[in-house]
DNA sequence: TCATTATTCTTCGGAAACCGAACTACAATA
DNA sequence: TATTGTAGTTCGGTTTCCGAAGAATAATGA
């Protein structure tokens, strides 16, 4: 049905997809930052004072979710709020010195582990693989899909679920 | 500090990681699928018939999130659950007819977008990119990394944070 | 054969990520 | 001033994960 090279390209997709979720999942268990955690506090230090909209949005996390990290980050002193001086009903937050050395020491495993082998590659490898890279971001975020062609199929009643799951398996036994 | 072509990199890695996210959870609000649980029922598609174990390793999860996520497959009939004949101990997954059906219908976003732009790529462009990412997949699973060099540097205190943030923010009002 | 050890899976409890909706301040506008 | 808009927060809910402990069954070895 697909192309061959379609579907080689998916599964290398999802091979980097799955790669990095792992590092990010261990980077976590071993500094107690999670990688949406990490993204916040890089986002934060890359624009030196942001509000949360901004980083919501750059992000494409929900506001609440962004409260939500911020909460954490902030107890554990990586990242200051302040309320706004003009607009009040604004939150600046900034990166503190303890956030920049954990950004420091904690550059997450992906980036570790690629710049590793990536350094090592020839130029002209790094260049394609970056220039495919951003050919593939152009595609994936290309638009808003209309996700419609989706009809009912078989889906979750969520509702039901629980119930069914606990009885279903103890007919079983 | 990096070579700007390595952060590049990064960027356009992490763009494609937040496209895949994004879709993903698109996906999930229109099918009632999440990107875990379609991982899941492919694996099963794919194998014809396998156990809960073997699903596990190859995802690479662990076996209480793998039965966590075949309890909502099964209950929603995607999926069937059967004790091993021979290994009492053991479960057979097999896919359902249904499952088939929403594998076809829910091909997942990413899936969807990619093969949308990818196909009308010209065929050298789709080698390039198709190359770059094997190259990538290679790079990041590359053996498991040590963790280690990561000192405590200000490391998340989970059990004080919770008090900490609601208190810091009420003496800010 | 019986007891011990291993395995396969499930259950339980817990952290975190997300989100939408309701809500609170504050700002801007008419 | 009254209304409408905007920035963040809170609340409640769902899902993903995991580790540790448990139950059932197999395999092993004395």
């Amino acid at each position: 049905m697909d192309q061959p090279i379609t579907s080689a390209a998916l599964r290398a997709i999802r091979r980097v997809l799955r790669a990095a979720d792992q590092g990010g999942r261990k980077l976590a268990s071993v500094t107690g930052l999670t990688p949406s955690q990490l993204l916040v506090l890089q986002e934060i230090e890359q624009r030196g004072e942001t509000l949360p909209s901004a980083v919501a949005a750059s992000l494409q996390f929900g506001q609440a979710t962004v409260t939500n990290i911020v909460d954490r980050l902030e107890a554990a002193k990586l990242v200051t709020r302040e309320r706004g001086t003009s607009d009040k009903r604004q939150v600046v937050l900034r990166i503190t010195e303890q956030g920049r050395a954990v950004l420091e020491n904690a550059p997450d495993l992906l980036h570790k582990r690629f710049k590793i082998g990536f350094n090592q590659l020839p130029a002209w490898e790094q260049a394609m693989i970056l220039a495919g890279l951003e050919r593939l971001g152009e595609l994936l975020d290309a638009g808003e899909i209309d996700a419609a062609p989706l009809i009912d199929s078989g889906v979750i009643d969520r509702d039901l679920a629980p119930e069914l799951r606990r009885q279903d398996r103890d007919t079983n036994r």
